[in-house]
DNA sequence: GCATTACGCTACGAGTCGTAGCGAAAGCAT
DNA sequence: ATGCTTTCGCTACGACTCGTAGCGTAATGC
């Protein structure tokens, strides 16, 4: 790891304000012209940069995004309700927030879309993105197994699948419900949702 | 509707099969470059028409991926297996297999990332892609309701509302599963969602 | 034949890409 | 302070794609 300042380098050290500044150009970039017609050399105007300097940090316009998007997605936490149906409530909630803003909406597709042709990059997206998401997942249910609102699980591996599942459904329905069927995933939704899955989850053990 | 040819119009008449071979080049394009690499000019050369012609008929990138990629959907049907967990199987495991070829991934997934910002864009979609699979939805529930193995609805409203509900978790869930976990929506998978699914509908009406 | 429309081809300005080269700036070490 | 090293901003560049215009030709209906 010698990523921001590598304090054992000799020579200037990169700019650690150039870095917010690009991501946050990028999401602005996203808003105001969608992920087709970005163009890097508007994000480093934008950022205040040179074209050259963004360059040097970023191999092209994917793993930028990506990076910019996946500070969206940092502010996701798991909150502790009671019970689980109003955690998962909580954590759908803040998800559907996120996605319901432009710059995730337009920016996460799009890169996930490349992906499927790009290893590095879904795995870029998989280790800043989707495993934040998916660990949420796995404390949520240990909690609620703690709580006995669900079975423990005895096989690992059993256990692996079905919060692969879990995370599968509720990110892949919130979604499509935001991108898809373009609706808002608001609180009455979620509650629906919620229920369905609940009731699925307990009557299926 | 004038689309094909018009019939009651003058002059030389527009080639269907310049259409056919256009949308096959476009999903060829899309399998051997992605998204974002495909130009509407290597397309052209592909169908072995010239580029004038495709924008005569198309007015950009994402109309004709749109209309590529909806052919691919268009096999879809509902089965009738007996009862409605083997219903539901069946189709998901049809649309699991679609969305597995490379051109559904990388092409649905980037329109849907464009129509964020482009509302003729979704407006397009909708038609062409995604009513035709929530009409399945609609059918299938019919059906069991028919079968008696769900209870029938009362309020229109309440049952248009679940249906949503539903296509948003039936085809979110395996589209999440196919292009963001990149694992393979295979029976295993399909059985386990499929049975958290139901009992979660049943238990939770 | 005649009008009408679609087609193939060529050419064009505009815009973007990603990179190279340069001098200046900002740190660390002695 | 004085170097040494790395980053930064700037300019310029060839290559490529875009979407359109213009023109002559091909294929229909009347």
């Amino acid at each position: 790891m010698q990523s921001s300042t590598p304090a054992g380098r000799a020579g200037r050290p990169r700019s650690a304000a150039a870095d917010t500044a690009i991501l946050a150009a990028t999401r602005e970039a996203l808003v105001d012209l969608g992920w087709s017609k970005l163009t890097l050399g508007d994000v480093a105007m934008r950022a205040g940069v040179a074209k050259t300097t963004l360059y040097r940090r970023w191999s092209g316009k994917n793993e930028l995004v990506v990076d910019a998007v996946a500070e969206l997605f940092d502010q996701l936490r798991l909150p502790d309700r009671g019970t689980l149906a109003a955690d998962i409530e909580g954590v759908v909630l803040q998800f559907a927030a996120i996605l319901a803003r432009p710059e995730a909406k337009s920016g996460l597709m799009a890169v996930v879309a490349e992906s499927t042709r790009d290893d590095a990059l879904r795995e870029r997206i998989r280790a800043s993105i989707v495993d934040r998401q998916k660990r949420l997942v796995v404390e949520g249910r240990a909690r609620a197994q703690a709580r006995g609102e669900l079975p423990p699980e005895t096989d690992p591996a059993e256990a692996a699948r079905t919060a692969d599942l879990i995370f599968d459904v509720v990110a892949g329905a919130v979604v499509h419900r935001t991108l898809v069927s373009a609706e808002p995933a608001d609180e009455e939704w979620v509650r629906g949702f919620t229920r369905v899955l609940l009731h699925g989850l307990a009557s299926a053990a």
